[in-house]
DNA sequence: GTCTATAGATCGATAGAC
DNA sequence: GTCTATCGATCTATAGAC
């Protein structure tokens, strides 16, 4: 049972790099055979509703990424200017500086958003309340707290769509020394 | 002759709804011929080398658009602030105040954003140039009319992805009214 | 669990009548 | 210019051997 929930892990991951460069619709079964090297035997066998299941555990594992190591940190009320902080690097490591896109954002955009709307919903909503109270907790006015986490996860996606359009990932670094700036408590 | 361009422009728009529902790989020609009330054959006859060249007639629909509608007054050296405030209007009246997708910003993210590289590149240098020129010309520094042209283009897409994500519009509104406010000469 | 073979539908694109 | 008919390829999904 452990071997097989690793090897549904492992596939997952494969299968997001395959979403990530054609899309949902965009994505063929056999381009997510090559890419994990398993047949569709395999495949139907660890994702038995097919494609929609196979994007659907993708996205469930990029929101379990941030839940895990950013939100919860964003969450910690003893040190919120060290949570916003440690969302920041989280970020920019996950994304790797601009580099690679959020497939919640993609998805969001692009076709089929509808059958993973309550996911999406779900990610953003979580990023930005959590985002919110910690820096309420820092000090921020309730509204000015609202104000400002929307502002960073705007700037965030934002940054993520200029870069890969203008291929310069150098907006996004930039982009979050701007928002980093922009919180007093964390401008280290 | 007259009549072929007109109708040829009337079934880009349609095309382009088709696009901004199902995203490129995700839109079919019966999609397509169901949304524009054309057959193939005539499809075919505006458009010879098929679905990559309706797509790329829609992007160069778009930007066409905001080159005339937006960059354009952005590019007015007499009267800056108002182009600003010109683009603003434009923008919130384009993406019906959050409503809307931006085409180019969802292929820069979607599947095959590699044929249309260019036009997306173009159109987004356009929009951050035009706007950085305008705002120096209304006193900032070069640097800091940069920055804040990027702030804003990267603000407008950042929103359009979270309106969407949270199917929440006002989140593109408050997002306008911010950027409106960063910009001192127009806060009116 | 993994494979091959294949069903059945749909895809983009073309042909040719009108 | 617009239509219908249809091609060949590709698609998702399933069946069944191992």
């Amino acid at each position: 049972m452990t071997r097989e929930v690793a090897e549904r892990h492992d596939a997952i991951a494969a299968v997001a790099e395959v979403f990530r460069e054609h899309g949902y619709a965009g994505s063929s079964l056999t381009a997510i055979t090559q890419q994990t090297g398993l047949g569709k035997g395999s495949l139907y066998h660890f994702f038995p509703n097919g494609k929609q299941e196979m994007a659907e555990a993708v996205l469930e594992d990029v929101s379990a990424w941030f839940e895990e190591n950013v939100f919860l940190a964003l969450r910690d009320s003893e040190a919120p200017a060290r949570g916003i902080e440690q969302m920041f690097e989280a970020v920019d490591r996950y994304f790797r500086s601009g580099e690679r896109i959020c497939l919640l954002g993609a998805f969001a955009l692009g076709d089929s958003r509808e059958p993973f709307e309550r996911v999406i919903h779900r990610y953003f909503s979580s990023w930005t309340e959590a985002l919110a109270e910690a820096l309420l907790r820092t000090g921020f006015t309730a509204p000015k707290a609202a104000e400002m986490a929307e502002e960073v996860v705007v700037g965030i996606q934002g940054a993520l769509v200029l870069a890969r359009s203008r291929q310069d990932p150098q907006v996004f670094t930039r982009t979050l020394q701007r928002l980093r700036r922009r919180i007093p408590t964390i401008q280290s």
